[in-house]
DNA sequence: CCCTGATTCGC
DNA sequence: GCGAATCAGG
């Protein structure tokens, strides 16, 4: 994945906006948490609300000559795929995120639907929805940007959509061939 | 153990 | 410049 400008500015925003590396990387997608916070140091934007603690000369731990070869251990134990932080995240997808508990949206039949405030990538929060309007590849292109419950990345109304029940969508059959 | 960011260095 | 491996810590 590289770094184009839309994602470094993503990147910056995020980060500003006090998300973790792993959240960042997983917002992102593509990229793992070492990467976001590479980059992250690279733009010189490390230091976040640090304001002074103790700093403590910290050096790694060269040993031999390199820092990794050195420890000939590689534990990678529990390997756990697409956790929302973890030391190698694979790509999951874009702006889908997995609903870890689907929010009883039983009771509430009024979800107003909610008018497009046209929030661009950057102008995207933890509580704004992401939810995709118009065609990425297109100019028109934004998002959702309604208010969304912390840990839901839609607005109520797009996370009835998001999250249909299963007995709704089950009427596909067909298999797109290669 | 889960996570966090920080650092080094081969690529 | 990038990011995996690793460290150090909460």
């Amino acid at each position: 994945m590289t770094w184009t400008d839309e994602r470094v500015e993503l990147l910056k925003k995020l980060w500003i906006d006090g998300l973790s590396a792993s959240q960042i990387a997983t917002e992102l997608g593509g990229v793992t948490r070492n990467a976001v916070i590479g980059k992250v140091h690279r733009l010189s934007l490390s230091g976040r609300a640090k304001p002074a603690s103790t700093p403590v000369a910290r050096a790694r731990k060269p040993s031999t000559t390199n820092g990794r070869s050195t420890a000939t251990s590689r534990p990678a134990t529990t390997i756990r795929p697409m956790v929302a932080g973890n030391t190698a995240l694979k790509p999951v997808g874009q702006l889908v995120a997995e609903p870890r508990r689907l929010p009883r949206m039983s009771e509430s039949d009024d979800v107003v639907v909610p008018i497009s405030l046209h929030a661009t990538i950057l102008t995207l929060t933890e509580q704004t929805c992401k939810w995709p309007i118009g065609d990425p590849n297109t100019d028109g292109f934004h998002f959702c940007g309604c208010n969304s419950k912390i840990g839901v990345p839609y607005c109520d109304y797009h996370a009835r959509i998001a999250y249909q029940p299963v007995h709704d969508r089950r009427r596909e059959r067909k298999v797109v061939g290669a």
